[in-house]
DNA sequence: CATGGGATTGACT
DNA sequence: GTCAATCCCATGC
C-alpha cells in the first residue's frame, strides 16, 4: 500500500486531517501520525507566502514530496507537500506514536520518556533520523521517508482541531489536528480544541 | 554583503 | 514562567 500523489493533491486542510492515523517510516523506524498542522500560501505563517524562492520551490512542487527545513538553526522539520503542483502548501508532521524501532528512538533521544520520543516536530525527526538532505524526496515509497495509509481495520479516533503552535502570523487559524487524549501529542496539549468536521478518510 | 527572525527544544528560575 | 542555542534564508542596502 502507498499513498499516491492524488492523496496529497487536495485541499491541504483535508490532507492534514486525513494524515492522522497514517504511518511515517524512515530506515526501519516508524510511528503513527497523531498530530499535524496545515500551511497554505494564502496565509503569512506559510513559507510559501513569499512566493517561489530557492527555499520555497519545494512547496510549489509535486504533491507527495517531503519538505524538510531547518528550524531555529537546530531542528529539521518534516512536511508533506500538498495541493496541485504550482500551489504552495504542506502539512507539518508534528507528532507520532512510536511503532517500530523504539530502542533506536530511545538512544537517539537521550533516554526521555517514551511518550516524549516523538511528541514534537523536531523530536520526531531526531527519533527517526530524518535529515535536511531528504528535502524534496518522494514520500510515496521511492524515497527514504515513506508515509503509508492507515492500516486496514484502523478505528478512527476522535480528532480535535485547534490553533497552530509557535507562530506569530495568522495564529488564529484553527489548522492544527490532534488525536484527542493522545499522550504522544506535543505541548501545549489540546485543551480548548473542538471536534474536527469529518473531511474524509 | 550584513542583518534579523523563526512552523523548537531543553535547561533553568 | 524565562531564555539561549544556532543557522539558513529572505530582505535590504
Amino acid at each position: 500500500m502507498r499513498l499516491a500523489p492524488d492523496f496529497y493533491a487536495r485541499p491541504v486542510l483535508e490532507v492534514a486531517h486525513d494524515l492522522i492515523g497514517c504511518t511515517v517510516e524512515h530506515r526501519g523506524v516508524s510511528g503513527v501520525i497523531v498530530e499535524t498542522e496545515a500551511y497554505h500560501e494564502s496565509e503569512p505563517a506559510c513559507h510559501a507566502f513569499v512566493g517561489v524562492t530557492e527555499r520555497t520551490k519545494t512547496l510549489f512542487g509535486e504533491p507527495g514530496t517531503a519538505y524538510v527545513y531547518r528550524s531555529y538553526g537546530i531542528h529539521a522539520l518534516l512536511n508533506a507537500v500538498c495541493e496541485p503542483a504550482g500551489v504552495g502548501a504542506a502539512v507539518l508532521i508534528r507528532a507520532l506514536q512510536p511503532l517500530d524501532g523504539i530502542d533506536e528512538m530511545r538512544s537517539r533521544r537521550g533516554g526521555v520518556d517514551d511518550e516524549q520520543l516523538c511528541s514534537g516536530p523536531g523530536k520526531l525527526t531526531q527519533a527517526l533520523a530524518i535529515e535536511l538532505s531528504e528535502n524534496e524526496t518522494d514520500l510515496g515509497g521511492d524515497g527514504p521517508v515513506v508515509i503509508r495509509p492507515r492500516a486496514a481495520g484502523w478505528r478512527a479516533p476522535e480528532i480535535v482541531v485547534g490553533t497552530r503552535i509557535g507562530i506569530t502570523q495568522a495564529a488564529e487559524l484553527p489548522w492544527r489536528f490532534c488525536v484527542a487524549g493522545c499522550p504522544h501529542v506535543s505541548r501545549p496539549r489540546p485543551a480548548n480544541m473542538r471536534p474536527a468536521i469529518e473531511a474524509g478518510g
